[in-house]
DNA sequence: CACCTCTGGCTAACTTAATTAGCTTTTCAG
DNA sequence: CTGAAAAGCTAATTAAGTTAGCCAGAGGTG
């Protein structure tokens, strides 16, 4: 009966590497617990339940997902910025399947921690764009244009959605690109400069 | 016990049914058969358990997907035609939510039944495409971008992904003529006609 | 150092859903 | 009319989540 030194922290931690190797799917409080060494019921001294485990890993890959598109977008503008970023949630999608499957599914609005995790990925986008000379008006379209192109194409592929086995990256490359041009063709030259900054 | 006179379809389309009103997570045996007024037990007469009602949840969904995609396709070609079918995708996902997020996993190869409902959906966007004018070098990429665009759309959409009630009808109009823009900006004026026409 | 209390882990017990086994009755071909 | 396959049922097993209540160990305190 040594303490095995759990935290809320080490099992969400657990629980995401667990569903980036064996899936989402995969993730229960019996799997964790045994990786972890210890019984399943001790697991509810550290989260609520399934479901609340399930938040925990959210979060976690909401926090790790904003901050691997915030490093990808630091330093850099335009177009330039939008490669970086489109090429870091990609990657995230592809070497932590389970962590990105768990952001899809929105946190309930009262849960403002989860929430806030959420939201800076998607300030990270609505960011680029802006500095991208989006106008202000334009923009809710345009990051949902942005995301709907980078989510679906992140999750085709980790669903093994392209069948084929055509060089995804090369399909990818010529996506962002595609974007990128008509988000160029679609400025409108005022540089645009707003405050406020959600989706 | 009269007869309650099931059979495989039934049972599908009954679970189809309470995926698209209660959500696909809530899909159980247990459930299904409540509904259909028999016992859990009863329906492995019909489908190969939990598994097997999944498998032909979405199967069944593939295929009225596909038909759902080709009507609007019919007699229309060019912009035309991918507006139509665009708005028959999102419609599809928006509607039948459960069916749509059934369609989310790939068969595997060996069921061929399940992989030629699924190829259905993905030839009419090619032959949408072809038609277009997109030579046949660009035609996997420039379907994986119109996939990715639709899909990731209609996911985000279902999950809630768009926060901010900004007219969400506008944001998909937008990004149906972008894709058709950026469509024409690449095609070469090469009309293309070959044959294959798989993903 | 002895003691006290809170924390974290455990076992036992309960519930729900899936699944299997084996029984029974309906249906319908001959 | 008869008999067998099909379609339902009940009973029983298994797995996972969850709850309740016990117990030891860690750390602070007199």
């Amino acid at each position: 009966m040594p303490r095995a030194g759990l935290s809320a922290a080490a099992v969400a931690a657990e629980a995401a590497d667990l569903a980036d190797t064996e899936g989402l799917g995969a993730l229960s409080l019996k799997a964790v617990a045994q990786r972890l060494g210890v019984a399943s019921p001790s697991l509810y001294k550290h989260v609520a339940g399934l479901d609340g485990l399930r938040r925990e890993v959210a979060v976690l890959a909401a926090r790790e997902f904003g901050e691997a598109l915030g490093a990808a977008a630091m330093g850099r503008s335009g177009p330039d910025a939008l490669r970086s970023v489109a090429a870091a949630y990609r990657e995230f999608a592809r070497t932590r399947p389970g962590r990105y499957a768990a952001l899809n599914t929105a946190p309930p609005p009262e849960d403002t921690e989860a929430a806030a995790a959420f939201r800076r990925a998607a300030e990270v986008l609505a960011a680029v764009l802006r500095g991208f000379g989006v106008a202000e008006e334009d923009l809710v379209d345009e990051i949902r244009a942005l995301r709907a192109a980078l989510h679906g194409f992140a999750d085709l592929e980790a669903r093994g959605g392209f069948g084929l086995p055509d060089d995804v990256d090369r399909s990818f490359d010529r996506m962002v690109e595609r974007s990128i041009a008509g988000l160029r063709s679609q400025t409108t030259a005022s540089d645009a400069q707003a405050p406020s900054g959600r989706r």
